[in-house]
DNA sequence: CATGAATGAGGTTTCATTCAT
DNA sequence: TATGAATGAAACCTCATTCAT
């Protein structure tokens, strides 16, 4: 999906007023409540206006289709994991490999559960919301922010490989989704953080002495 | 979903007939086609019954509802999946770790690889269908399968840990979602295929050795 | 508008079933009754369906749309007339000019009154349902109709031009329909008809003797 | 529809300031792009606020509904049809009855073409917004113009019937509407002159010799 | 006076599923 | 058994109009 095809999912118009500033956050919340409480499948944009307490026409000023609202949220939720992870990056350059590993992978997993629910909620739509385009842009993101924060690793001996990150954020991620839908467990989050503590840190010491 | 529930996606009846057993096939396949050529969101039973050469009555004897369509052929997708794993962990036992590791990531890319679009086509759907259980009830086959290879591989010291095979699996299959929904290239599979290998490897010898 | 744009007003599906005729049917005369009772901007796919006695679904199985409904009937219509003026030609061929005009024109004008209500109505529609190039192709089938006629006319001295009889049917047309959006009365209707005759006679006498 | 059902349609306010003024112009002139880029069936009063450059609200202040809005356009536009037609007939008096004719068909024609664009949209909202009532009054004028006109030509023998001169505005109107619905090219324009100037002129001295 | 946020009835259309033939 | 006509709930979305600011 090309960039501007992006533009459908935008939303509509920016509050001027400062009443509508509360209507959107309103909708906003309400479609992540509908789509927990409801689920995907029977999220309807009646529901959300009925929760949010606005008429649908109201919600359609805003967003001006379903896939427009959702993607939204989801666009929210990955911002939000993203600057998470980018800040982390930020804050372990130059410490040793395996540091940096374990601060980065700790907090794109505490992001995640940290709205575990709506990450949950999110995954059985994203799909047909243009969320896979939204994914691809993170994915540089974070891809970039990685790339930046090996590269003043004392202790790596080879320039990291651009391919090697995305397979990395791509397993961690898969294996995070594999959590969430399974419904998660506190106990079953801890051991999956030390594991994947673990798979990023020797993928990683594997990807930058070999080649 | 408990277990039950996979009740309701059951074919209803039990081809018998070779008429019968024909019928089901043009159903299976043309429930992909549309799948692919239509998009998950405009997958109709009408359409499919249509592809088919069928009538939608008909379609519905075969099949109670439109979720058992979908589900039946994520089910045989992931059979098939799982069948090969199996197989190849089965085929790599006794050789060393790292071999193991290799072959059955191979196995899997490749299994996956097959047949793509539909693999593709399926993520679109299967958060709505019950998918999830189903994924569950394939990984714990694969952990399993992939337990049981390693406890005979003569150079890791530890018994393995089934959280970290977990973990090993989701990863890896996230991965490969990664790659499916972002259109892959074939060279972009056998740099994944590589990058997945060593990536499994370099964790399956951390975890089985450290503690 | 091309003629391919046409495809888009034409029916879905044939009936096979000999239910599905009656229901095609009583769907074709709601369609008329509910223009009729409730006027063209209240005309709605509910309201007919409801007035044919079937459901939406139904409707909009044979009709795939609103547009497609109102062209339907409007092309009936048309068609209607057309076949009227086309046999009243025929018939008239080798008679004197002023004869030929007389029965084509009271053809023409009676056809339009048999279904007045029909016609009048169906003014207020034509625009937006591709009537323009219904029109255009009625027009081009009556203005054929006409000048083969026109050419077996023994007192005529020029061979009749085109654009000229064009232009004395949708000068016809034109006053038929200020007649029909007045609400005719039967005087007035007769008197158009005489009007008419004279009209078309004196204007196409002058049109085949000058040049 | 009865007289007392166009004051619906009447314009709320008479601008007396200078800056409702130029409101009125603006949302009178934005009425017509929309029509125009829009087309009647997505003319909206939400876009004619916008190109205005006004709001919604202001827009309704000037026109109760959205009916009073394109009934000013149309009544605007008829106006100036009829009294350039109204000019033309003052002009002609007391010529021969063929140049009277002439002059009176063309000014109608070309009052029309002047604004083709406008003309041609107008047909398709014409009839659901009060256009026939409107039609009916104009009709009168021009009728009665033409009436006084004919009264003074030198070779009529015998006085002119109302409703043959109905029957001639409603031919010329409908001829004209036909060229603008099919999109008129220059030439055609000429050609149609030509032929109304033709058949009016021939059923004129028809109507007003024969009885 | 002007604004524009909010309304909500009302429209069109889809599609899984049933059941008489 | 197979057919396909019929169902109708339910979805999305529009837009004329109102009214508090």
């Amino acid at each position: 999906m090309p960039a501007s095809a992006l533009i459908a999912f935008e939303a509509r118009k920016t509050p001027i007023q400062a009443r509508s500033a509360v209507t959107v956050e309103a909708i906003s919340e309400a479609t992540i409540q509908v789509l927990l409480t409801h689920g995907a499948e029977r999220f309807t944009t009646t529901r959300v206006a009925a929760r949010a307490g606005v008429s649908v026409g109201t919600l359609h000023q805003y967003y001006p289709n379903k896939q427009a609202l959702l993607f939204a949220v989801l666009e929210n939720h990955m911002n939000h994991v993203a600057e998470t992870v980018e800040a982390a990056c930020e804050n372990a350059r130059i410490k040793p490999l395996a540091e940096m590993i374990r601060e980065m992978v700790e907090a794109f997993v505490d992001a995640k559960m940290e709205r575990a629910d709506i990450s949950g909620a999110l995954y059985r739509v994203s799909a047909n919301i243009g969320g896979p385009a939204l994914i691809k842009r993170i994915s540089e993101r974070l891809r970039k922010a990685v790339e930046a924060m090996l590269q003043t690793a004392p202790d790596a001996k080879l320039p990291p490989d651009k391919f090697a990150i995305d397979t990395m954020l791509a397993a961690m991620a898969g294996a995070m989704r594999s959590l969430l839908e399974a419904g998660p467990s506190p106990g079953a989050v801890r051991k999956l953080r030390e594991q994947l503590v673990l798979l990023c840190q020797s993928y990683m010491m594997a990807a930058t002495s070999v080649r």
